[in-house]
DNA sequence: GGTGAAAATGAAAATCGTTTTCATTTAGCT
DNA sequence: AGCTAAATGAAAACGATTTTCATTTTCACC
């Protein structure tokens, strides 16, 4: 346990929001000044092997680390602002365990994701007209 | 229209799975040889702006394309062999689209993805034990 | 069937987040 | 204190994606 490693626990479980490595580097900077970048990034990438985190990916090509409560969650990620809100989703994990038991899998871990517009981006217009709805 | 165009999207539209531009690349390179990568690439991503596919990004960081069929599904990803399956989502689909009233989110797409082993990946041995549940 | 503007193409280079390398420092143990 | 394995930081390597730019092609119009 270094002091670094300390500080990148610390300010990383103090976070509610999911992070970027980025964003905890800045962070983390702003009270260590000489902590390296690549110390912040294998110490996020530790947290998730330890179970205690996970590798989340938006659409934009930037990784970022949610920590793992003991609800599931999933996530309604909004196109304008990319605000990043979450929801419960016990219900829809008990169909997904039956999904995977039909299908023969085991399942390690979900993912729920919601695109598309919150109240404030459509207040301030600049949300195109087309509402179609799929899944991949 | 060119006759580049008119292949790549043929060839994407008579694929079943889920292909990365490498992969199409390939494809459309063994009939025509000329083709760019840099082609195949805009047309992917043209398709995808025009509503007939959708990007998918699975963990490792290779963009695939996922052709939208009327009816929504979700994926089942084995980690072991990555192969994917699909799943139908109809019932889930509604429950998000309940979620993202309640949240004031107006939903444009959704992502719904199983993470884990299936039985062949199973038998075959190599699947480590730790069976963790969770969601982002 | 020309003609010209706008769009598409292909090769190469640029981008940019992620990951690795390696020399140096540090933590943890005896 | 002395030793060894692990951690750190700076820089370089990596690799998929995206852009650039010179050239070619399409297509609407005459
Ligand atoms: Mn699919
Ligand atoms: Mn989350
Ligand atoms: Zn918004
Ligand atoms: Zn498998």
């Amino acid at each position: 346990m270094t002091p670094q490693r300390e500080l990148i626990f610390r300010s990383f479980f103090e976070m509610d929001k999911h992070v970027s490595v980025d964003e905890l580097y800045e962070i983390v900077r702003s009270i260590d000044r000489s902590i390296g970048y690549s110390t912040v990034w294998r110490n996020l990438k530790l947290i998730c092997r330890v179970g205690l985190a996970q590798e989340v990916s938006i659409g934009d090509g930037i990784t970022r680390y949610d920590r793992l409560t003991r609800i599931p969650h999933g996530h309604l990620f909004c196109l304008g602002c990319k605000k990043v809100v979450e929801f419960n989703a016990d219900q829809i994990v008990g169909v997904l365990a039956q999904t995977a038991i039909e299908n023969d899998f085991t399942n390690k871990g979900f993912k729920v994701e919601v695109q598309g517009f919150c109240g404030e981006c459509r207040a301030k217009g600049s949300v195109d007209s087309s509402e179609t709805e799929s899944v991949s």
